[in-house]
DNA sequence: CAGTATAGACAGACGCTCTTACTATTCGGA
DNA sequence: TCCGAATAGTAAGAGCGTCTGTCTATACTG
């Protein structure tokens, strides 16, 4: 049962992370929320552009931003560029969660890693990263590497894989 | 990002599964219902027990459980040997929808079977069953073993893997 | 038989999603 | 230049699925 060997550790996955952050004070952060903070970009989007990245319409969005912002994760800024628009962007508060985020992950991919050994964790990844590559997804970086940077900082060495 | 990697093929067999059996006529099925559907065992489970399995509350098990009486994919009936308890079965169309789902499932593996090879999918496969198993994840067959079979019946060739 | 535990239902709240409808702004062609 | 179409975002209302707290009926146990 195919699904049932990548939807158990996928979720695994991310129920430790959000409970390991929950710990961490990250409260407010919810699952459809940390989708959010993982898409939007190191200079910020618009809600229509989150809304296409999620895969779900502006309303739905409007609504998950209203929330980020009211807890501080991110602000609302006049895009100068359409009067209509407005760009969303991470506070501190919002890159400090991506930048635990991130180090949570990296500590369970540790975890795996230990389980599994060096050998087979690289050959699983390869084998997975073969499969969406040929599945014909062409995810943004944001979503397949995680933003933890204000834009302007050279991309250091962490935050890979 | 191992999350990705893990979630993207987990998310794509799910949404195409769905929508495959969208198209075969069980509209009224939505993923928490899906999942129900794949916990029930084959003599029908309680409310409880459905309940545990899901990782929900009982109040929650009994509104899935409520649509999909209505729709007519289960039945309720009352357990013989305790007078609170009730039993949900499947119905004949509650049968007809996890054959069609195994089936489609087994498309899809077939499919991707060929994008990758079968010398690499069943490297993946094993890979994914060692990390499943040593997460520590003890879940009943229902939920690794597609239930496709009234009790009674001998579990025969397909349904595996 | 009395007290406790269990199975399930009821009520209310909240999070997240959708559809329909609307305003404000921008763009593009006559 | 200006008018119509497209786009960014908001508003209102509905439905699904989840939770907590509360309740009844039945079963188990000392």
């Amino acid at each position: 049962m195919i699904g049932a060997l990548l939807s158990i550790p996928s979720f695994d996955l991310s129920a430790r992370v959000h409970h390991r952050l929950h710990s961490r004070g990250f409260r407010e952060i919810t699952d459809s929320n940390s989708t959010v903070m993982k898409l939007l970009g190191p200079e910020g989007d618009r809600i229509t552009e989150l809304a296409n990245k999620a895969g779900v319409t502006k309303q739905s969005m409007g609504y998950l931003v209203e929330r980020l912002e009211a807890a501080s994760y991110v602000e609302r800024v006049a895009d100068p560029r359409d009067g209509r628009a407005v760009v969303i962007r991470r506070t501190k508060k919002g890159w400090a969660y991506n930048r635990a985020a991130a180090e949570e992950v990296a500590k369970l991919q540790e975890e795996w890693t230990q389980l599994l050994g060096p050998a087979k964790m690289k050959e699983l990844k390869s084998l997975l990263a073969e499969l969406v590559a040929k599945l014909g997804h062409h995810y943004e970086g944001s979503y397949l590497e995680a933003v933890t940077r204000p834009p302007g900082q050279r991309r250091g060495s962490q935050a890979r894989s």
